[in-house]
Parts: C-alpha cells; sequence; structure tokens
DNA sequence: ACGAATATACGACCATTTTCGTATTATAAA
DNA sequence: TTTATAATACGAAAATGGTCGTATATTCGT
C-alpha cells in the first residue's frame, strides 16, 4: 500500500528545512527564519503550514494554543526522491552525471576531507 | 548585468532535453518524442514551446512556415543552475552531502566504469 | 483550382500554489 | 475587568503552469 510519496512544493520544502534544522517550531518561529530570506507575511506562513500539515508533511502539537510543528517526512527519503527525479529529468538517467557536474563545476571548492570522504564510498562500492 | 536567469519548468525541462538531444527541431518533432511518454495535444506542445520562445529558453527560424527551432540556453549551464539550487535548498550547500546521497542510495547500481570516471575526477582535484 | 492536411496564433479555462485580509478566540498586561 | 497582543481559521484573490479549442493561413496532392 506504499504510502504514497508527496512532493513538496518550493515554498514547502523551505520550511521543512527550517523545521528539519530545528526539529520542532511555532509558525512564528518557522516564520522568522524565513522572513530573513524572504519578505512574507505571517499569515502566508501560517497558511503554508496548515496545508503542509492537511497533506501529512508535518505533524503537529495542537494541545497548546501556541501550536507546536513537526516534520513529518524524512529528510533523506525526501533528498533522494527529488535526486532521482532530477537525475531522470536533467541528466538523462545518470546519477555519474549528475556527480561529475556537482563535483567538477562547483562554485566553490570541495575541501580534501571532503574528497575523502566521497573516496571511501566509492572504495566500499567497488568492493561489491 | 548579468543576463538574468530563467528557470525553466517541468515540461519546458521535457522540451529543452529533446531539444539538446536534437540540436534542431519542428515542433511536430518535439511533439512526436514528447507523445511517446506523455498523452498530450499538439496545441499543447506549440504553445509550450511559443512560451518558451517569449522567454528566451529557446530560439527559432521563422522564414519557414514550419519553424524550426534550437535551445537557446546551454544544457551544462542549465543543470548546473539547478544542481546548485537544489545543493542549497535540499542539502544545506553541500555538494558533498548531494553526491554520497546520489552515489549511496541509488536506485540502480553504478558501474565500475563509472566508478572509475568519478575517481579520476577526485584524484584531479585532489592535485589541486 | 479546390479540398484536405498541417502550421501558427491566440484566447480561455482549470488546477495548483502563493498570497494576504479579516474574523474569531485565547492570553497577558494594565 | 478591560484592553491590547498574539494565535488560529478561513475565504478568496492573484500568480503560475498546463491544457486545449478554434480561427486563420499555407501547402500539397489530385
Amino acid at each position: 500500500m506504499a504510502a504514497k510519496y508527496i512532493k513538496p512544493t518550493e515554498s514547502e520544502l523551505e520550511i521543512l528545512n527550517i523545521l528539519w534544522h530545528k526539529d520542532v517550531a511555532t509558525v512564528r518561529e518557522v516564520h522568522e527564519e524565513l522572513a530573513k530570506s524572504k519578505d512574507v507575511g505571517y499569515t502566508t506562513t501560517l497558511k503554508l503550514m496548515q496545508i503542509m500539515h492537511e497533506k501529512g508533511l508535518v505533524k503537529r502539537d495542537e494541545s497548546m494554543r501556541t501550536h507546536v510543528y513537526q516534520p513529518a517526512v524524512n529528510r533523506e527519503k525526501t533528498q533522494k526522491h527529488l535526486l532521482n527525479k532530477m537525475i531522470d529529468s536533467l541528466f538523462g538517467g545518470s546519477s555519474t552525471q549528475l556527480v561529475l557536474q556537482a563535483l567538477g563545476s562547483g562554485e566553490q571548492k570541495v575541501s580534501a576531507e571532503e574528497l575523502d570522504k566521497i573516496q571511501t564510498l566509492i572504495d566500499n562500492l567497488k568492493k561489491q
């Protein structure tokens, strides 16, 4: 019965990111974080989060007057979904192409330690 | 004066992919390619491509009755833009995180040759 | 030359997403 | 207790993306 995947919209993703970071947060907290990079009204953020709740993207504790929100979707799973979608739609299904692009054309350099991390993963994959 | 980047929509990306492949194509050619994977009317494809032309995503030669289209945006640049956007919005700015996710959690395995390709790139990056 | 096929242009509709104003209710401060 | 502050609920407008129907023009086959 494969719990159907719900694709978050752009704005929903911004909110999810904040929630993934904070773990739990009120609408106001999310809004203030959001307002740092975006000019948007409080009720807009509220409405967004209410819709996300209806969709099942977030959980909320309503026992208090000020509701407390929490992400209801897993960060890694969501990343994976969107990543695969991008690989299909933009890189002809080749994750390698994506990786090469990500490492090669990066804005800022990838540090040596990070390269090592990737190295390690590759080594592990090769052993299989 | 940074020629402002235009973010293609989902459907526009499908069309761009076809154009990137074919280099030049008429609406009908694009449409027939599109129709293989999608049930959509001809005029819809036409309209999409007209809008893309207005936006500057494609160029077209109107000297013939049947217009001939061409991509007006670079494939790699577009990939890079969207990739960076995703890295920012979904991976906290860390391209490494994205790479690990792409390689690790992949649906289908990455072949040994592909791993070697990535390996080579990493080696080159390390030398700098 | 005429009708069928095929091309573009364009307007309009519908669904989804984003936006916000306003009403209502609860809390806190005076 | 009265008033100000702050929260949720809700409706509805605005914006965006995708869909297609229809009008009009051009070309091609017979």
